[in-house]
Order: C-alpha cells, then sequence, then structure tokens
DNA sequence: GTAGTTATTGACCGATCGGTTACCTATATT
DNA sequence: AATATAGGTAACCGATCGGTCAATAACTAC
C-alpha cells in the first residue's frame, strides 16, 4: 500500500552504477547522481540510503551482471581454455579499449578505496575469490586433458589469470600508443599452456 | 633576497606524495597536506601552487625517484633476464605486500583520474612510453643472446609485461589470501622465454 | 467518502571544500 | 639602520559537499 514508486529501481541503480564506474566514488556528488538518475535527492536517500550504500548497491550490482555473464560464457566453451581465454578477453572492450577506457568498476573501486574502506575491501575480495575458485577449478579440469602445464597448483595459475587481467583493465587507462589488449592475452596464455 | 624558506622543498613533496599515494587526490584535502607537511596553507599555495599542481609535483617526484632506481636497477643486472626480473619485482615489497597494499601512485593516479583528468593521464602516458622504450630494448638485447622467445616483438613482449606489473600493482589491494606476488612473478616471466 | 501509508519535491542545514588576502616576520642589500 | 623582498600565519571567502525535513501527492484499505 502507499504511493508507488515512480522509477525503475533496477535502472535507476543501473544508472547511478555507470556514473561510479566513470568517474569514481569521490569525484561523483550527489548532485552527479541526481542527474544521472534522473531522481530527486530525497527519493534517492529514500530507496537507496546514502551515498555509500548506493555505492555498495551500485557495485553489488556491477558483481551480479559480470558474474553471470562469465559463467554463461564458462558453460557455452567447449573447453577449459576457451573458458580462460573467454574470462580474458570478456568485457575488454568495453572496458579496456577506445577513449574512454573506464576500467573495471570493480578495480578501479578496490584502487580508489581499498586502503581505506575495509567494508568495499572486503566485498570485492570475496567477489574475486569466490572467481578464483571457479578459475581453479577450470585449470584443474583443463590440466586433466592437457590443455594447461601441470608443473604449477591450479590455484597459482588461477591467481596469475587474474593478475593478468586486472592489469589489462587498470593499464589500458594509460592508453599507451598502439597497444593492444587482445595481443597481450594471447602472450599471457602462454604462459600456462 | 627575501626572508629564506624554513622548511625543506623536496622533504615537503615527499610528505605530500605520501599522502596523494595512499589516500588518491579526491579524498586527499588541503588539510590532510598541511598535516603531512606540517606547513600552513599559505605557505603550501605560494610554495606549490594550488592542490593540482601539487599533485602534479608530486607525480612527477614519484617518477624521478621510481625512473632513477629502475635505471639504476637495469645498469646492475648482470642479463637482460635479471633486469626484466627486477622490473616486476622491484617495489613490490613496499607496494604489493602487507595489510596497507598501497600499490603504485602512478597506477593509482591513472585509474582515479586517467578519463577525466588529460593533463595527468599524459603525464603518465609519456613515462609510460619511455618505460616501454627501455623494456623494448632489453627484451631485444635478451633476445640476441637466447633468453627470450623470438617469436614476438620486443615492444609486444615489454607491453605484456608492463600490464603484468600492473595487475601485480593494483591486484595485490584486494588482498587476496594467501596471494603470493612473486610466485605471480615466476610464472609471468615463463611466457616470454 | 475518510484514514493510513508511502513517494516526491525542493527548501534548508551545518560542515567542509579549495583558495585568497592582509598582516606580520625574517632575511639580504645598501 | 633603512629598505626591499619574500616566507609564515590565520582569519576569511563563496561554493559545494552530503544529508535532512516538512509539505504535498498518489495510492490502498475500509
Amino acid at each position: 500500500m502507499g504511493r508507488p514508486r515512480e522509477f525503475d529501481e533496477t535502472e535507476a541503480l543501473s544508472s547511478a552504477m555507470r556514473v561510479f564506474w566513470l568517474k569514481g566514488y569521490e569525484a561523483t556528488s550527489m548532485k552527479d547522481l541526481m542527474k544521472a538518475m534522473d531522481l530527486h535527492k530525497g527519493s534517492i536517500y529514500k530507496a537507496f540510503g546514502d551515498k555509500h550504500q548506493l555505492f555498495m548497491s551500485a557495485l553489488g550490482h556491477y558483481m551480479r551482471q559480470g558474474g553471470e555473464g562469465m559463467m554463461r560464457a564458462f558453460d557455452e566453451a567447449p573447453t577449459p581454455k576457451d573458458a580462460v581465454r573467454s574470462y580474458l578477453t570478456m568485457y575488454l572492450r568495453q572496458c579496456a579499449c577506445g577513449p574512454t577506457a573506464k576500467g573495471c568498476f570493480m578495480m578501479n573501486s578496490v584502487v580508489e578505496l581499498g586502503p581505506h574502506d575495509e567494508t568495499v575491501r572486503s566485498f570485492i575480495e570475496s567477489f574475486m575469490q569466490r572467481m578464483k575458485g571457479k578459475l581453479s577449478e577450470l585449470i584443474a579440469k583443463g590440466q586433466a586433458i592437457g590443455q594447461f602445464r601441470t608443473d604449477r597448483e591450479p590455484v597459482e595459475i588461477a591467481e596469475y589469470l587474474m593478475f593478468v587481467k586486472a592489469g589489462i583493465l587498470t593499464g589500458s587507462k594509460v592508453r599507451l600508443e598502439s597497444q593492444d589488449p587482445f595481443r597481450v592475452v594471447e602472450l599471457a596464455l602462454s604462459a600456462i599452456e
């Protein structure tokens, strides 16, 4: 009962996510959020709590979307190696290319806030921990059929892959001339064959 | 002539650098800087210009120090491979380890400001471009004596190494349990042999 | 209809932001 | 000692920050 919401919560959250993604936490003002979400300040506070809570929700939204996409890609990949390649190349075009290489919202956030916002850091850590588990399983399967080197533990290789992905996503924001993230992926993959 | 400075400019700049490094640009207030530099606001503005100019100076200071250390390490390395290992492991202990993995000031900055601060972005890009040049030379030398694979251009390998380093420095801020950046370095190196 | 509940709206809040300025102090030159 | 020059200091500035609140509007239950 009561007056119903006039806006779509998920849509508004997506808008907030895009702003935080592009500008970061500190540089994003409530004014920016109001404009992007097309909502008045009071409505935002009522529906999403304060700025920090909204940020956490936006981050959760990003993780949910990204995680689902990743799981779908893993399921569709014919072999573990293809799945790993998908892991590295997925979202690369929208995150690490073009004049506004905006990077990965999650990595951006941990770089900006990690050292002094334990809530954000541990939230991201737990997601990454799960991702590391999935990757390790994938590596173990690949090792079993001879696609990956077996002189390293699956978890070591998984960590390596995650660091490489992190590097591509953040390093791309430098926008070094002539750099091609996809070429780097292939070179990185050759380390684990 | 006139009244002489009562503080050491380089020391004050180092203090400013440490604050920006740890907290980032936006989250650092003039108050923070005053406290860290042990200087009044007026003195900071007179000696270093506004907040943004001070930030650029601090970044330049960081690059100068880092660049010099790197060149020294390259000169001292007995072989190109050792030099490359130095490139990847140098400063890792202070940037990617411990409970406050504060990352690389330069990478932190490009992640936070890159997309909307062209001055900062291009400043960092030009430094990285020079570093890429040095690395490429190193790789070419290593290829000549059979230390590195020759089926890729030196510049491709240099880009790969820079991305890996960027990944280790930023990824460490997640502080995933049991992750060891040095182990990742060895795995990354095996890709270019 | 009325009562109860919730969303929307915009004015409003104190705090803090980066930045300026006027006054005072310490030095070098003469 | 007088003067010129530059650094140190703290009060002060308007703007913006994140956040609150009272009035109004739109709905449901009765």
